[in-house]
DNA sequence: TCCAAACCCTTGGATGTCCTAGTATATTGC
DNA sequence: GCAATATACTAGGACATCCAAGGGTTTGGA
């Protein structure tokens, strides 16, 4: 989408910030939106792998948190608390999965409102090549040293729990 | 959208991971899914303060990109490479900007092919008064210790750096 | 018992992102 | 000078996300 920068814009921010009077908060700032670009990036990392299997992250994410259910079933607002993405989105990504073969739907036992979202034998073994291939080509090349990494989850762990993501 | 959850749902898939062999990249996958969660949860927040201004997070960002420039006008490529968004995005953001009156677009005095993009003066208004919001309510109160800071803009900045962002 | 409140899923609408083409203007090379 | 190539913006389409609203199901208190 375009040629490397030839200096860096979040750098340039911070120091426009800091030239306008808001030093104190300059350093967050670069931060905060250091992490959506670095989100953008690995998206587009990951977005890449999985094209040729068919599938975008959203529905890569429902798949195989599936494949890790024992039963391989769901109910959907289990799925959409666990990907802590609003119910519609599992909706729209279940349909399309649904169309492709990928789950089913199906009438929860003994709750009239639940569905569940069911991996077919196409569904578990496609989840399963394609988390080969993320790990493989993405997670296994992150580009973030080992040490980096172990600050990251611990540094965004932290952040996620005092957002209220998590209790423990 | 939903309540905490009892457990970190990424601190399981770390543990997922490692329970069905894939625990030499269990690690780097629980950082990348951290940073996409996180981003998340920021962009909620910012996008929450941008709201009463009648703004998203993608048109702050070409308002904030355009007051820093010394004549407050931008082309739109140049625009579409600082943000490093997809063309389409800035042309599909300048719409919106130009019907709140926010922007206007101009033509390029020596090339053609050019749309020149300039803010107004409600428009240099509004992004300062949203600038100080974003300051205060997010920034100010990122939940990040000043020493995580750091570590992020660090991590983070090598990361980009290595994935071919910028030069330097 | 039974009705109101709570819960679950889906539809429809607004935004944003990207990709693929298409149109217009500049630049380059012969 | 002119054709071929490159660059800039926009239109249309596919996906994803959220919110608001609606219809069906359960639950809980009077």
């Amino acid at each position: 989408m375009g040629n490397p920068l030839p200096r860096d814009p979040i750098a340039d921010a911070q120091r426009n910030w800091e030239r306008h009077g808001w030093g104190d908060v300059a350093a967050p700032m670069a931060a905060i939106t250091a992490i959506m670009r670095t989100q953008q990036i690995l998206l587009a990392r990951i977005e890449g792998v999985l094209k040729p299997f068919g599938l975008t992250f959203a529905r890569y994410e429902l798949l195989a948190l599936l494949s890790f259910a024992r039963s391989g079933a769901l109910p959907m607002n289990k799925a959409s608390a666990l990907l802590q993405v609003h119910p519609t989105s599992v909706t729209n990504a279940v349909d399309r999965l649904q169309d492709a073969g990928l789950v089913v739907r199906s009438p929860h036992p003994t709750d009239g409102r639940t569905t569940l979202i069911e991996l077919t034998t196409e569904g578990r073994t496609l989840a399963k090549r394609a988390t080969a291939a993320l790990n493989t080509e993405v997670f296994g090349q992150s580009g973030f040293a080992s040490q980096d990494v172990d600050q990251l989850i611990r540094i965004l762990g932290r952040f996620r729990q005092n957002a209220g993501d998590f209790g423990d």
